[in-house]
DNA sequence: GCCCATCATTTTGTCAACAAAATATGATTG
DNA sequence: CAATCATATTTTGTTGACAAAATGATGGGC
């Protein structure tokens, strides 16, 4: 990818021009929400100097986002030898989706055990808003919401450590959704579980809502390819540069 | 505390006077193990060019040592306002217990199903080595050993989030069991569970395996002591500074 | 043609000076 | 005496220039 196209595939608004600079927490934002649009394909090189101009930042800012990132597992982060858009492999998209029942499990066995009426109401209106909008084919806004909805669970349970773990889970998940995917099948949260879900918790059967949980994850999982054969992704990543962003580059960062 | 008793605190060797200048790691390792060691209690202020000039490296190197101690919660990191010892709640350690069973019971559970012969033997070897520390009465390198037996379960399970979650959970474990364990106990790993542990992974049978590392940490737990009732370190962080500190600095940075 | 060494360029890493913010000090007033 | 404000000092945050490392290009030897 050349520098040019980079920056095509970065601004997407006017950024980095206005008169208060960005934060890294903002780099941070658009280079994830970048990769996730797949405007920057996995294994693609982040360099500071071209990221700071375009950003309107000095390097010292794109270096906070950088480690940011590679805390994360969004990107690689190798000493003197930069960033890179990481490549989820398939153990590591097994291992996390497993950490993701295991911990969400926790969640919604101690959340069944201590909810409230008005926290139920939240639940219900959160799934509503959510059928809003994927009746109303607003795709992003409703995985959107989706992701919100596992959040807010992990908030309601009163752990502080779940609460942490679970937001590490959910950033890298889109990324493995996005490398494994099979393309023929839409990939989303089937709203149905979330009701069901509420539903559970509600009824205080923790057994069922726990259940409903685990089948509503490997469900996920089950829409993506983690099969041992090495998918095109991963090819391309051992010969070092992709295919895939050079064939569709100029098509994806219109 | 001065910054000359804080030099004390910190300077357990000769360190940051050779040749070659220490690393953010290095530096992570020794604050984290001054804190460990009480050197630094809890709410302690930590700056910059002191600590920079103790060990012989740049603010940027004590900066970069910062933000991975504030990830680990170790210490608290406000912007403008600098670094401090961390203080955790009676809340956050009983979510950092919660969390350790249910990780470390899927780490167990997984890896009763796919251990091997020699990890079961080097499984053995690690309890036996830390027995010998412990009947030697070398306390340090027993509880350091006992860590180690934690870790190697989590590495042996074979998966790389659970490894990644226990290592987050056992840098903080110490902190907690810190500030609030009962003086009068002596808190450690009961070494029988361990091994009664291992045992229970070699036969298979991991219904008692997760049983038995489900009373391992309880017991853990059940040494502090976590009621609600202000614990002495809570109330001086309420009022700003530590009286622990002021009364005991001299005595304790010998 | 292929391999290796050399050199030029690009890229990342470091540092020290400067800027901004917070904190401490002390004077002043009600 | 307490409270408030102005000022001095300390502490954290930022930047741009320089150093070091990696990468890529060139050319010569085999």
């Amino acid at each position: 990818m050349t520098a040019a196209q980079k920056s095509t595939a970065l601004r997407t608004s006017n950024i980095g021009k206005d008169d208060i600079p960005l934060s890294s927490d903002d780099v941070f934002s658009h280079v994830y929400q970048a990769i996730l649009d797949r405007r920057l394909p996995p294994g693609t090189k982040l360099r500071e100097v071209p990221l700071a101009e375009l950003f309107g930042v000095t390097r010292g800012t794109i270096r906070k986002a950088f480690t940011q990132l590679a805390n994360q597992k969004v990107i690689d982060l190798i000493p003197n030898r930069g960033a890179s858009v990481a490549y989820p492999t398939v153990e590591e998209s097994r291992d996390l989706f497993a950490a993701r029942r295991t911990i969400e499990s926790a969640i919604v066995e101690q959340l069944t055990s201590r909810v409230t009426k008005s926290q139920i109401r939240e639940l219900n209106a959160m799934v509503k808003r959510e059928n809003a909008a994927y009746d109303k084919g607003d795709t992003r806004e409703a995985l959107k919401l989706s992701v919100d909805f596992h959040r807010v669970l992990a908030t309601m349970a009163g752990n502080s450590v779940y609460a942490d773990f679970l937001e590490q889970l959910v950033t890298r998940t889109p990324l493995v959704v996005l490398a494994y995917r099979d393309p023929a099948q839409a990939t989303a949260c089937a709203n149905q579980d979330h009701q069901d879900l509420v539903t559970a918790i509600a009824a205080g059967d923790s057994v069922r809502a726990i259940n409903t949980m685990r089948c509503h994850l490997c469900n996920l999982e089950g829409q993506l390819d983690l099969k041992n054969s090495t998918p095109s992704s991963e090819l391309a990543a051992i010969f070092g540069l992709n295919a895939v962003s050079h064939r569709n580059a100029k098509r994806n960062l219109q």
